[in-house]
RNA sequence: GUCCCCAUCGUCUAGAGGCCUAGGACGACGCCCUCUCACGGCGUAAACCGGGGUUCGAAUCCCCGUGGGGACGCCA
């Protein structure tokens, strides 16, 4: 048989990190079986579905690289076809008509909630003549469910679940403006797009067994289920909006790899062994519903941070400069000029290996792009300050005489003069780091001075130089 | 309240009865490398929730507590 999972949000907000990993774990499991993955907007809430929300689905899923296939569904389209359903179990009798009120329905869950019972519907209908129907109601369709012995639902992450029938009631399938329910629309949408494996958050675990039971009325196939546990805020809350449940976008914002973020998700409740850098390829390889953990996992940003800084500097250069010059040119206000774009190309390498994010990288990559004269933050100007200047101003005429310029006979010139001051090296790359990159951090200065080129690394050196004045 | 699920370092986890004086990774701390910052290398601290069983032997199996989570809607 072959796979088939979907991934079925609700448009009602952003792909959230809890969602992103449901629709990477169904991903992979149709990719590790050559099966199908669809995609499916649970739109039938009316109020709460936006076309912004279901935007930010397809970007989110985009952006993670979870391409899905075919057309996506949208289940409120489906409406029809699903109270279809509920009137054929209604006319084999499966299904009852239910006259309660929802106020009705309130006042007996107050009682029992007051005495301490669990709050059941209490089958009121089930068997009453229908000719008892108080007039001007609209019944809703109900399932008539066993009310005894077990529902066991076989679940390939949890193992087998279990429980009583009692516990269960008949479910409201069609409500009383002969709309779907969502646990109508499930079942029935799975089964018509011939899903045969359904990974999903385990809040949907004590959902499942009623879908179970309406299944089996209906007659139909039932597919595998795996309920996989939510991942939990950085205090072991459940994840809300407060602490990383965070749309996939605001991720992409802060420079997060989609790659990175995979690995990362991958690895919140999945593991191989020791395995932690888990490419997308080994995943696709490797991924089965037997190695996910049972217990809820926290979500940690200093991980997908140094996990991000991994790919960071794995990633091609190119694609890194194509990523950072709209950064660049957001903090410029400018846009990044063609020069100052090789600059950058010719520099990123030196430049990813010291950021874990492209928001860091490109504020470490500013100072290639920024015109002069630069601005020098505090501690660099510090630096210029004691004795630095003086150093360099010494320096300056033996860097002009330079023959070729590259980092070698820099770096060479500098460790000759360094001796010759009785100097280590350091207190002259520091001075002319702050002279040429504004700050005290930057790639090896050499480096970036052949980048510079001749002309501007002498032109920010001059304007160091003469800043004295200014200071 | 009722039902369901879960429980190894701060965090993510390895572990499927003896290989465990519990391994790895992130984070923390220390050292090395070094022109800064990173990277990299080396090292340190850090965990089997508690109690009962079963067994020659339990982190691993069973039971009970405790703790956490989830679900109890004419929401999805």
């Amino acid at each position: 048989m072959d796979v088939v999972t979907r991934f079925a949000p609700s448009p009602t907000g952003y792909l959230h990190i809890g969602g992103a990993r449901t629709a990477l774990f169904n991903w992979l499991y149709a990719r590790r079986h050559g099966g199908k993955f669809h995609l499916r907007i649970e739109d039938t809430d009316r109020q709460r579905s936006t076309q912004d929300a279901v935007d930010k689905i397809f970007d989110g899923l985009r952006w993670l690289g979870l391409e899905w296939d075919g057309e996506p569904v949208f289940q409120f389209a489906r409406a029809k076809h699903h109270a279809e359903i509920a009137h054929q179990l209604l006319e084999s009798g499966l299904a009852y008509r239910c006259y309660c009120s929802p106020d009705e329905l309130t006042a007996i869950r107050e009682e029992q909630k007051a005495k301490g019972q669990p709050t059941r519907y209490p089958g009121i209908w089930r068997d009453r003549d229908p000719s008892d129907a108080p007039p001007g109601i609209q019944p809703v369709i109900r399932l008539k469910a066993p009310q005894t012995g077990e529902t066991v639902v076989p679940d390939l992450v949890q193992g087998e679940v279990r429980v009583a029938n009692e516990q269960l009631d008949d479910m409201v399938l069609l409500r009383a403006d002969g709309t779907p329910t969502y646990m109508l629309s499930v079942v029935v949408d799975d089964h018509d797009m011939g899903i045969t494996h359904v990974i999903r958050g385990d809040d949907h675990l004590t959902n499942t067994f009623r879908q179970y039971q309406l299944y089996k009325a209906c007659g139909w196939h039932i597919p595998h289920f795996g309920h996989i546990p939510l991942i939990h805020g950085p205090d072991g809350a459940k994840l809300s909006k407060r602490h990383g449940a965070l749309g996939a976008e605001a991720y992409r914002d802060m420079g997060f790899l989609p790659e990175a973020m995979r690995n990362y998700l991958l690895r919140l409740g999945w593991s191989h062994g020791d395995d932690e850098i888990i490419s997308t390829e080994q995943a696709v390889a490797w991924f089965n519903l037997d190695a996910i953990g049972r217990s809820p996992a926290r979500f940690d940003l200093a991980r997908l941070t140094t996990l991000n800084g991994h790919y960071l500097r794995q990633a091609d250069d190119a694609r890194l400069v194509e990523l950072l010059v709209p950064l660049l040119a957001e903090r410029l206000g400018r846009l990044v000029t063609e020069s100052q774009q090789l600059r950058l190309k010719a520099g990123i390498s030196g430049l990813k290996e010291r950021a874990k994010t492209l928001t860091e990288l490109a504020d470490l990559a500013l100072f290639y792009a920024k015109e002069r004269p630069l601005p020098v933050d505090e501690k660099a100007a510090r630096l210029l300050d004691e004795g630095g200047r003086a150093l360099l101003e010494k320096l300056k005429p033996l860097i002009e005489g330079v023959a070729i310029w590259n980092r070698h006979n820099l770096e060479e010139l500098a460790r000759a003069y360094a001796e010759a001051q009785g100097q280590k090296l350091g207190s002259i790359a520091q001075p002319l780091r702050a002279a040429l990159s504004g700050s005290t951090v930057s790639p090896p200065i050499f480096d970036v001075m052949e980048i510079l080129g001749r002309d501007e690394t002498m032109g920010r050196l001059v304007d160091a130089l003469l800043s004295r004045q200014d200071a």
